[in-house]
DNA sequence: ACGCGGATGGCCT
DNA sequence: GGCCATCCGCGTA
């Protein structure tokens, strides 16, 4: 599912305004078997939502400061999820500009977990929320992006399971996130 | 390009 | 009390 989102695209309507990028980077957690994942410690108030059925926004604040979105793919019950990590912004720019204005570039705006969150004014409201029906958070699918544009990478940021290759990046993304050139093109299966 | 440190707050033991 | 699926600015090259 995490190589499958790639390419699709992330809508959001807040308020009258309508925002949409293109998903470029992703990272899959495996459910409670996975040391990485959320959903390991059991299900909690804060992770309750990623043991939600898929399609469901699992929405969970970082450091104290930064939003985090992930579509829960495993069954109901489960705990499994994908961390969109990066966006490629197409509509709404200007809108997105407002909310990170020291951006340098477009692509700056959604590189990254915390940024594309912000830039698109996702927060813990929407946490819990269906993703694939038609509330104010939906993501769709859009032009497939081919294997041999696809990166497979270690996950970023992690204390646990470091060098499991569950990064999904489209090749040459401005709007992939940091270290995006820290590893090398792997192999496109893990 | 890369590494480091500070901000900052909720969650879990 | 100790994590943390982060971001940004600043230092060194």
């Amino acid at each position: 599912m995490a190589r499958d989102l790639l390419g699709c695209t992330l809508y959001h309507q807040d308020g009258n305004m309508v925002l949409t990028g293109r998903i470029v980077e992703t990272e899959a957690y495996l459910g409670p078997l996975d040391p990485a994942s959320h959903s390991s410690h059991g299900r909690t108030p804060r992770t309750w939502n990623m043991f939600g059925p898929p399609g469901t926004a699992y929405v969970y604040l970082i450091y104290g400061r930064y939003w985090c979105l992930n579509a829960v793919t495993g069954p109901d019950g489960f705990g499994a999820a994908v961390l969109i990590r990066g966006v490629e912004p197409l509509k709404g720019i200007d809108i997105m500009r407002g909310r990170r204005p020291l951006a340098k570039t477009d692509a700056m705006l959604s590189n990254g977990p915390g940024k594309l969150s912000a830039a698109f004014g996702v927060t813990g409201k929407l946490d819990g929320t269906l993703l694939t029906g038609s509330g104010p958070l939906i993501i769709y699918s859009g032009e497939p992006v081919p294997d041999a544009q696809v990166n497979i990478t270690p996950r970023i940021g992690l204390t646990r399971a470091i060098e499991w290759p569950f990064r999904f990046v489209v090749r040459k993304e401005k709007t992939a996130s940091r270290s995006a050139t820290k590893y090398p093109p792997r192999d496109r299966r893990p």
